[in-house]
DNA sequence: CGCGGATTTGAATAGTATCAATACAGGTGG
DNA sequence: CCACCTGTATTGATACTATTCAAATCCGCG
C-alpha cells in the first residue's frame, strides 16, 4: 500500500512503468525513480503474438527486453532438426544475452508476449553507473543456471510419467497467481505451450507426453478440457509423481 | 612477454599466485598486484583426493574456491538415489555459489583436484570494491549456463551414441593441452571420470556407455588403453557422430 | 599370484519411438 | 447457426533402443 501510494505521489515514474510487474521483481527494481525515467526515454512497449521469433540463433543481439506477460520458450537445434526447449521465460523475466555479441539460443513466443524492448547500449551504459543493476541481472542468471541444471536432471534420469509431472508441476507453481497463497493444494491454469513444445521440453515425443497425460487424467491427478486448460485439484499428489 | 616481464619485475605479485592460471583466464585476472596480493592473504591452496567431497548439496557456503588443476562434477540427486552430473568444472574455473546462501549442487573432486579456497567474505568484500571482478564471475557463470543449455540438448536429444561421442569430445577439447594449436586433428588424454561418472553425466547406464565406447574403438573412431587413457586420431570423425 | 573393484559382454525385458489411423477443437464460409 | 476443413491431439500396433540382470574378463594392487 504505502508502495502504492509512492507512486501515485511520486510524478518521476514514467507512466509506462507505474504498473510493471519487472519495476518491482525484475531488472528495473535495481533502479532509482531518476534512474527509471532515464531508461524509460529509450524502452518500447510490443506485443508479439504466438510462435514469433524474438531472437534466432547467433543473431546478433542488439536489444535486450523484459517479459511482461505470457510465456517465452528458449530453444536449440541440432542441424538434422531435432529440436530442445532449454529455457522458459514468465514475467518478469529478463530476455537476452548479456555482455554476448551473439545469441545461443532461439528465443520464440510460446504464447501471446507483451515484451517491453530496451536497446543493448542503454542498458550496458546504464549498468555501468549503477552496479546494483548488473547484480540483478546476475541474480537472474544464476536462478537460470539453478533451472537449467534442475532441469538436467529431469532430462537425464526421470521417467516419462515423472517428466510429465514435472513439468506440469512447473507451469502450476508458475502460472497459478493464486497459488502463491500458502496451505494451497490446488491449481488452476491454461498450458502455455502446444504438446509438440512440452515433447520438445522433455526430450520425449508428442505421443508419449499424451499418452502419459491420459494416464495422469485416468489416475484423477489431473483434469484437462479444451487440451489446455488444466486443472489439479491436489499439487501435492502431483508432485509425489515427479521423482 | 610484457605480461611476463611485469611479473617478474614487481614483487608485489604473492609467490602463489605466480604461476597461477586463474591469475590470467580466471577470476583473478580481474585483480590489480595489490588487490591480488590483499586476497592472497586469506586463500589457502589444498590438495583433494580423487572421490572426497567438496560442497553438499544444501550445504551453507562459506568459502569459494578456484580449480587450480583437476576435473570436479557438479551433482543432483533425487530422493530414490538416481544420479546426475550437472556439470565439469576445469582449471581455472570458479568454484561455489557466489551470493547464495547454500549450494543447490554437491561438488565432488573427480580426479585429485588443487583448489585455491578463499572465504566468503573476503571475496565478496572485495568485489564491492571492484566491480570488475563481479563482472568476471558474471562472465563465468553465463559460461556455465551455455554449457548446461548445450548438455540440456544432449540429454533430451541425443541417441546413446551420440552422446558418448559428446561427452568424448568434450573432454578432448578440455583436456588435451595441444589441441588448441590449430589444425591440430588428434587427441591425447586420461579420462578424468569412471565409467559410472559418465553414465550419470549422460543420463545412461555404465553398460550402455561401455557398448558405445566399444563400438567407437571397433570403428576405429578412438583407441583406448588401460579404460582410461584415449587417443582420438580424427577429432573430425568423432565430431561428425556428435548428432 | 591372487584378490576385489571396475569394466565388458551377453540375453531377456521394459520403455519409448515410430508409423498409422482416428478423434477433437477452433476457425471459415455458406 | 451449422457444416466443413485444417491443424492438433489421442489412441493403437509394432519396432527398436536402452535397461536390467547375470556372467565373464580386465586391471590395479597387496
Amino acid at each position: 500500500m504505502s508502495e502504492r501510494r509512492k507512486d501515485i505521489h511520486n510524478s518521476d515514474i514514467p507512466v509506462v512503468c507505474r504498473s510493471c510487474e519487472a519495476r518491482h521483481n525484475g531488472i528495473c527494481g535495481a533502479l532509482d525513480p531518476g534512474e527509471l525515467s532515464q531508461l524509460a526515454k529509450h524502452t518500447r512497449m510490443a506485443r508479439h503474438s504466438s510462435g514469433s521469433e524474438l531472437v534466432g540463433d547467433e543473431e546478433e543481439v542488439t536489444s535486450y527486453a523484459s517479459v511482461m506477460k505470457g510465456v517465452v520458450k528458449l530453444t536449440k537445434v541440432l542441424k538434422d532438426g531435432r529440436q530442445q526447449v532449454v529455457g522458459l521465460q514468465f514475467a518478469p523475466d529478463f530476455l537476452g544475452r548479456i555482455f554476448g555479441h551473439e545469441s545461443h539460443v532461439n528465443a520464440e513466443a510460446a504464447s501471446d508476449v507483451d515484451l517491453c524492448h530496451v536497446p543493448k547500449s542503454a542498458l550496458e551504459s546504464m549498468m555501468k553507473e549503477n552496479p546494483a543493476l548488473e547484480h540483478r541481472l546476475m541474480q537472474q542468471v544464476l536462478r537460470e543456471l539453478d533451472e537449467a541444471r534442475d532441469w538436467m536432471v529431469t532430462l537425464g534420469r526421470k521417467t516419462a510419467a515423472e517428466k510429465v509431472s514435472s513439468f506440469l508441476y512447473l507451469i502450476a507453481t508458475h502460472m497459478d497467481p493464486a497459488i502463491d497463497a500458502q496451505g494451497r493444494k490446488s491449481a488452476t491454469f491454461d498450458l502455455p505451450l502446444s504438446r509438440a513444445d512440452i515433447a520438445d521440453f522433455l526430450g520425449l515425443t508428442i505421443e508419449t507426453v499424451s499418452r502419459q497425460m491420459t494416464k495422469l487424467r485416468s489416475d484423477n491427478v489431473i483434469e484437462v478440457t479444451n487440451n489446455r486448460h488444466v486443472v489439479v485439484p491436489d499439487l501435492e499428489r502431483l508432485e509425489l509423481r515427479c521423482g
